[in-house]
DNA sequence: CTGAAAGCGCTTACAG
DNA sequence: CTGAAAGCGCTTACAG
């Protein structure tokens, strides 16, 4: 036998008939239980794996998932950033639960990306990831819903939006930094990021922190807001740029902790104490969190279900099943940089 | 037209038979300049994406490379080393330039992926990343080699080695840990991580530092190696393990970032000072590198690059051309944690 | 329970 | 320069 061993190759050697070989191994339940057992002991031996582009193109399929990570046009090369991390292990790890492979690719929001994938049937459903300005994101996922081309992606959960999203409370995990510095006395409190509708997580994340310091008697002052994205350069140029309008705070809530980490460079450049005259919380919880000085107080997300419900929604959708988009629930761990924790 | 165009669609639009319009897409000489251009404008049009299962097919190859990470069977879940970070944001990118998808998966290294992937035509070619024992490894390998499927791996470069590998010149890297802390007057170096053949990456590191040391009239003393695996929590137990032994030091070298960082703690835990009682030195540049406290000087290596070449590699040998090991150089970026530096 | 037949959508000799 | 034909290795009605 030369090159790879085809179901043939095993039907001559057991004796039947190609597509019994087809069925015996694909678990059909029309095969005797004796020529089964025949069957998958030689396709053992033989080290056969059915051919995966025989069965795609005959199914019409691709057994294939493909996760399109969207970066920021202005990200340098090497930085990913590391919330990702442990999504796409996840999501890793959960296709291969499934039986599905895993394609990935990274993205310009301005690609042709919407087209490269159904048609060609590289993958049968798309996982989207990534920050990015939402408003021009849209329009793109629009068009998805219109091919009919499944795909499920992480963010913020909004009514209306085309197509389903898994996403985390951001609403609930800004209340959890605003009730949290409020608890601890702060009055003043700075917002980083951009609270706008281009932005949809940073706003949720900034309406709760806004509830919940209403909540308490408070208010999150607009002057107080600074635009930023979430990387640590923007960061620090947000908390500079929150610093030379020269108004009082006594805490930072950051939309992000790469946010938070380039504010605290600023704020130690300038000779601010953390948490003494500013205390911080992030968002996310990525490994630098709890690395920094003083560690971060941060709400973090589940990321690993966040993965395993983006592709075990994503496969349903591919097979036809209902399915809704989700919230998961965030929770808030409380380090040094609000003068609490370890 | 229902359902994805095809190409006898658009063989029919165009007038012309189906295999026309095959060469015209793929770019054949041998189609007429005019023709051509009909061709392309309709298949635009229709938005048209050969089918990749069907091409794949009739050509015997996958037009898809495999990127296989190995994890420790100890990580846990959330837990995967930052450090191939950008080196997946690298080889993804390049896979995109040469006209490759990208499949990524996790494996156990007692997993059966040698068998996986070439075989069902899943991948024409494999990525192997992963720190791992090198010697569980390495008969894998040979199996890969034996089968014919190519595949390249990061790691060590070593005489004798089955297949592949694209590797950074880890003694000349331990060696610029060796002569920065000689340099800097420190007589007593410890080495943190496992310096044995079954991990030849932190074996040539510590060799390189050996090498440097004894350049200087010193020596790299074997009663200050502790075993450790590239982990924070390993990192930490080594340095509390090197306290137990009650012998003095002056300086760590860690075989890598995640390492170095767990011993830091240790260190701040016991109430050494970072540099005055011990400087340390690092491995791989990390993100958290630079946000340690103190931060981290460490040895950098081009993982960009890296990431390139192993997709570069790979693709050449797939097309059966000559292929090299490789070994990228390294360089030393100082900071705090050994007292000089920004 | 099993087999003979058709066909998924391409690419590639083979003719002309 | 173009077309008719074959075939890649499966899966799935259709018969029996």
């Amino acid at each position: 036998m030369r090159g790879k061993p085809t179901s043939l190759d095993i039907a001559h050697l057991a004796g039947v008939s190609q597509p019994t070989v087809s069925r015996a191994l694909r678990g059909s339940p029309m095969v005797n239980e004796e020529t089964r057992k025949r069957i998958l002991a030689i396709a053992e031996q033989l080290n056969y794996k059915v051919d995966k582009n025989a069965s795609g193109l005959r199914r019409q399929h691709a057994g294939t998932l493909a996760l399109l990570l969207f970066e920021d046009p202005t990200a340098d090369e090497s930085h990913i950033n590391p919330f990702f991390l442990p999504m796409l292990g996840s999501v890793t790890r959960a296709c291969a639960r499934h039986g599905q492979d895993l394609l990935i690719s990274f993205q310009q929001l301005s690609d042709d990306w919407h087209a490269e994938y159904g048609d060609s049937h590289k993958a049968d459903g798309l996982i989207l990831l990534g920050y990015g300005d939402y408003l021009a994101y849209q329009g793109k996922l629009k068009k998805l819903v219109e091919q009919g081309t499944p795909f499920v992606r992480w963010g913020a959960v909004m009514p209306d939006q085309p197509g389903l999203s898994i996403g985390c409370d951001n609403v609930g995990g800004g209340r959890l930094a605003g009730e949290h510095l409020a608890a601890l006395g702060r009055r003043r409190i700075a917002f980083l990021g951009d609270a706008s509708n281009h932005y949809p997580e940073f706003l949720d994340r900034y309406r709760g922190c806004e509830d919940a310091l209403q909540a308490a008697g408070l208010s999150l002052d607009r002057a107080l807001q600074v635009d930023a994205e979430s990387a640590e350069d923007s960061g620090y140029a947000a908390a500079m740029a929150l610093l030379e309008r020269g108004l009082p705070f006594d805490a930072v809530f950051a939309a992000s902790d790469l946010i938070a980490i380039g504010a605290m460079h600023a704020f130690h450049e300038r000779g601010l104490r953390i948490p003494e005259d500013v205390a911080i919380v992030g968002f996310d919880d990525i490994p630098a969190a709890r690395i920094a000085t003083p560690a971060l107080t941060t709400v973090v997300q589940d990321t690993i279900r966040a993965g395993e419900l983006l592709v075990e929604a994503l496969v349903r959708m591919i097979n036809g099943e209902p399915v809704d988009s989700t919230r998961l629930t965030t929770s808030l761990v409380v380090r040094k940089s609000t003068g609490a924790g370890a």
